[in-house]
DNA sequence: TGTACATCAGTGAACGCGCGTTCACTGATGTAC
DNA sequence: TGTACATCAGTGAACGCGCGTTCACTGATGTAC
């Protein structure tokens, strides 16, 4: 099988060089959060001396951009594949939490404090619109629920994160209503707030799951 | 009128710089986050020395702990009185909300990404503590809801964060879903993951009040 | 298979920077008699 | 009201540090004939 891209050796090592970069910036970060992050001790942590990274990336900024980056690839594909095996709701939201839980600061590099003034560049705003895309389809899978909500007659009117989507309003508003309460009990619960209260935060999130898919309301 | 904490001048034109610093370090989470605070660029914003910002506070976690503190202080004070004017749930929702929209950086200092390692003095978790309190008499002062979900055996059976609150445990699931659900909704617009939706952020946030507390439920 | 050349990964020295923090000191403000 | 002393706010120099980044260079790896 002859690849298109087949990569010369020297190819194959500079990405695996790249890799271990990132892979030691997920550890700093991990350790020390994302404000941390320096490239000279990465370098260090590598054996290597700081100006090497250079042949890599072109400045601390563009790791951080492909870090988040990835962390939205990775979280596309785990909710992609979610949606693939069982194209359920409750799966999806599962998905999503684990995914969290495997690594806090990769979530809150994605989700958590916004770095004022930074903006993202087009094709990582393109991988949220991949993964809202998933949801909508879920969530147009989901059987109708009670009365419509005064806000998805707004919502109808009001859809360009769902354009060419034929997913009804009552849809779109479940697909929000999902994403910003699975992310309420997770942010919570994984910035610690949760920490000394007494009850078991995944209780909690399969509570919200419960309420948000059917059984209190179906 | 005789105050028994009666200020000397020296005792009030200390308090009055501590606060003028303070105030510059907002101004500076504002621009550049939290972890871009300094106290050189505070100090020369005010006309001063590095060094002389020392006699204010003993080091730069000691100014940041004071402003998680401060924030944590106005959340309460916010809350408390929202309850007082009008004991409603839903009052406490607008109440939050115009807190947070009043200054994002503040919001994510208490519920924004979490520093690995930091842990909050006992003083301010107790602030917090009293906002839960808050949050947990409105809730006990609504009528029932529907059946029992699961997860309220759960509660009623680990319920540290309410020793010595009388609320039943419905009350305490749905202080719970108030803040998880409304700090989901408010971190992600705060975040700005709404922009370019196209949708109304406040729409969604008052949807989520809705259900919260009533006309589709009740 | 061997030689000549081009590519490119990594080094080490150097740049300027701003940071938190300490220290000995000056000068103004307040206190006691 | 005036003098002697103590308190304390703020300064400027200095410390060591680690940062991002540039540059000229070395040496190894790959390519072409």
């Amino acid at each position: 099988m002859v690849s298109q891209d087949a990569k010369t050796p020297r190819e194959r090592y500079r990405a695996q060089v790249r890799t271990e970069i990132k892979e030691r910036a997920w550890e700093q970060i991990a350790t020390a959060g994302a404000s941390a992050l320096s490239l000279n001790a990465i370098a260090k942590r590598m054996g290597m001396s700081g100006p090497a990274l250079y042949r890599y990336f072109a400045s601390r900024d563009e790791l951080i951009t492909e870090l988040v980056r990835d962390a939205y690839r990775s979280l596309a594909d785990t909710v992609r594949a979610a949606a693939e095996t069982g194209a359920d709701v409750r799966a999806l939201g599962y998905a999503l939490r684990g995914w969290a839980l495997a690594d806090p600061q990769r979530y809150f590099l994605v989700y958590g404090t916004p770095v004022p003034g930074y903006h993202a560049p087009d094709d990582i705003t393109a991988i949220a619109s991949e993964i809202m895309a998933v949801l909508l389809d879920a969530c147009a899978a989901l059987p109708p629920d009670g009365p419509a909500a005064p806000f998805e007659t707004h919502l109808g009117a009001h859809r360009d994160w769902a354009a060419g989507h034929p997913a009804p309003p009552a849809a779109l508003h479940r697909a929000l209503t999902f994403w910003t309460r699975l992310h309420g009990t997770l942010s919570l619960e994984l910035a610690g707030h949760f920490t000394g209260m007494g009850f078991d935060p995944a209780q909690l999130f399969a509570a919200e799951l419960d309420d948000l898919t059917g059984p209190s309301r179906g």
